[in-house]
DNA sequence: AAAGTTTGCTAAAACGCTTGATCAGGTGAT
DNA sequence: ATCACCTGATCAAGCGTTTTAGCAAACTTT
């Protein structure tokens, strides 16, 4: 029963309260309404510069696209313009860190502002899901595809996503077409040396993971940089590793005060969480005792430990942002290889000016 | 739609190495290939049992989907069928918690499940961009929307999301029609009790926010009935109020010192992990000297404080699946007011049994 | 007043797909 | 032979838009 009845000409008052959840309205029903052809009323709502439409006519069109409550359907758009308006972003694990949603806020921001919107699959690292999430989008006709990780790694590119475009988000492969951008490790590093270094510590040790990673690379490149912009020797000596969580930065707090530090640079903050565990238990206070820095900027840790956490910021939201750019091919071409983004520093009170001996 | 083709007969050899990024291939090419019409490729794509095709056609009509490499278009099929294969989410933080996304997750299994795509937009509390976000579903003719918070609180309802169907996630409205799925914070509130209550805790302090929230009340109440059923009288004296984060938790250890209790259940992880800092300077070893319960499971604090928090979770997983099945009529008809979840405990080491006296 | 121009609008094709109606040819029963 | 009935496929309409070409009427020019 599709029945909605509705003065037309007097500018009727009643707001689209029908009952709802009937079929929507068409284009051919508000046609119908205003007594025009669909054409016209395309013309008007779509706010044609071309077309040559009586004040009259656009009055009573816009009439009864308010009456009747019309939305245009999307779907149907997207089908004759021949490109869909969708981005789609594959994301390995959006329930597991908050990581994954700034990537989301970020390439859903810049999406929008170009007039796309996100499709987003999460696959949680199932690969059957995963096809299946790009079979989706690609079935969706996407304009493109950010293929997201919550950490920073190398990963290889599924053969569907290859029917399309993509961009590889927070990750990257070796395959020469395929596009990335990704957090620069090596820069987040120097920022969270300098940090220290700017505070006067000189001898400054680095808590590094133990695990493969860009990051256990970069992190550690960002150091000796900076030590190196100092003309501080670097000191393989001063370098510890562990696992990269509470445990292993808890564990890491004996070998660490055999080094006779004034300040430590841990690889993430879940590892200065669990030093300032083994500090505090030593009787050591941050900052000074010691002065500690972190990286990743994980808010519920950096935030709320006690002291709060400097530490070095992932920047996933511009990760998101800059991958749906790169995509759409609105950045300036890179050379080669990923587009590398800045990790902003995030100072809080884990630091304090070393007192001058 | 996922459909999936698998070679049939011969594996021809060739893969769809074509040049990408061209116009995807339509049913019509497929048609032209196989020579046969497009009704017919339409027939065995979509497998129709009561469409008569010959071995041998099929074959020819698989062979040159293979070779063209086809993908349906899921929006024209969407257009001839009617009813689109969307769901809208639109969430408030995406970005800040982790919490939105296992939501999303939720959401993105069940929906999936049922054969339709997650259609997300993140507002980050923007009124505007909420709209907009709205309006961007509902031209996409989405099957209905979910409209989620990240905490469990009371709502309004915007005017656009009634022009669709909606379930409210995580929160609720008063009003009459609007369907809503929220956590059990009274369940959870007698879990967190039970849990001390079972290690043989009977003087019991609950350290409750001091911000106004249905999990205020909720967790509240689950304290007192939990204790009712042991038989324990309430005492008032033993409910404290901080306010709900770390500060707040630490701030509380000196009043919490003086009730002489043996356990306290915190209103949430943050306030347990500011506690645990709080015991700690006195002095006091967690469970021994003191047990601790905690609510909200947020993983990246409750698993890795020292030693990891025994608490309640917050079931958002099952809020974002049960939000589907609500939307799509699946669960069985509710009662009246909001469907209400399940709050599982999470027994960790920060609860142990109390030596007897 | 005839010719040209402008204005305001519409007809109709196209986008990629689904599906009920239809049809040609073959088979088996009468 | 005739009829009825399968079988295997095609035709064509339609989903909700956009857009180009075109048309009638009104308004300018000469």
């Amino acid at each position: 029963m599709i029945s909605q009845e509705n003065a037309s000409g007097t500018p009727s008052a009643a707001a689209p309260q029908q009952t709802r959840r009937a079929q929507p309205v068409t284009l051919r029903q508000v046609a119908e309404a205003a007594g025009v052809s669909t054409a016209t009323v395309s013309l008007v709502v779509n706010k044609k510069k071309t077309a040559r439409i009586s004040d009259e006519t656009r009055k009573r069109v816009h009439d009864a696209i308010r009456d009747l409550g019309y939305r245009p359907n999307a779907m149907a758009q997207n089908l004759v313009s021949g490109s869909s308006r969708f981005i789609g972003l594959v994301a390995d694990a959006i329930a597991t860190t908050p990581f994954a949603g700034q990537i989301i806020h970020g390439a859903q921001d810049e999406a929008w502002k170009h007039g796309y919107a996100l499709l987003i699959a999460n696959t949680e690292g199932n690969r059957e899901l995963e096809t299946d999430a790009i079979a989706m989008m690609l079935e969706y006709k996407v304009r493109g595809i950010l293929y997201s990780t919550w950490f920073h790694r190398a990963t290889d590119v599924p053969d569907s996503l290859r029917e399309s475009d993509f961009v590889l988000v927070n990750c990257f492969a070796e395959e020469p077409g395929a596009r990335a951008v990704v957090p620069d490790e090596v820069q987040g590093g120097r920022s969270a040396t300098e940090v220290l270094l700017k505070h006067g510590h000189r001898r400054i040790a680095f808590i590094n993971a133990t695990i493969p990673a860009p990051a256990k690379d970069g992190r550690l490149q960002g150091y000796r940089e900076a030590l190196d912009a100092e003309g501080i020797p670097f000191d393989e000596g001063l370098v510890l590793e562990a696992y990269p969580d509470q445990e292993g930065g808890y564990g890491a707090t004996e070998a660490l005060l055999k080094l006779d530090v004034t300040a430590v640079y841990c690889y993430n903050d879940r590892m200065a969480m669990g030093l300032y565990d083994g500090l505090r238990e030593q009787g050591l206070s941050i900052p000074d005792d010691i002065a500690v820095v972190g990286f990743d900027n994980q808010e519920v840790i950096a935030a709320h430990l006690r002291p709060p956490l400097s530490t070095v910021s992932l920047p996933h939201y511009e990760l998101g942002a800059a991958g749906v750019r790169m995509l759409l091919g609105l950045d300036e071409a890179q050379g080669h290889g990923p587009e590398k983004i800045y990790c902003p520093t995030v100072e809080r009170n884990s630091v304090r000016a070393l007192a001058p001996a």
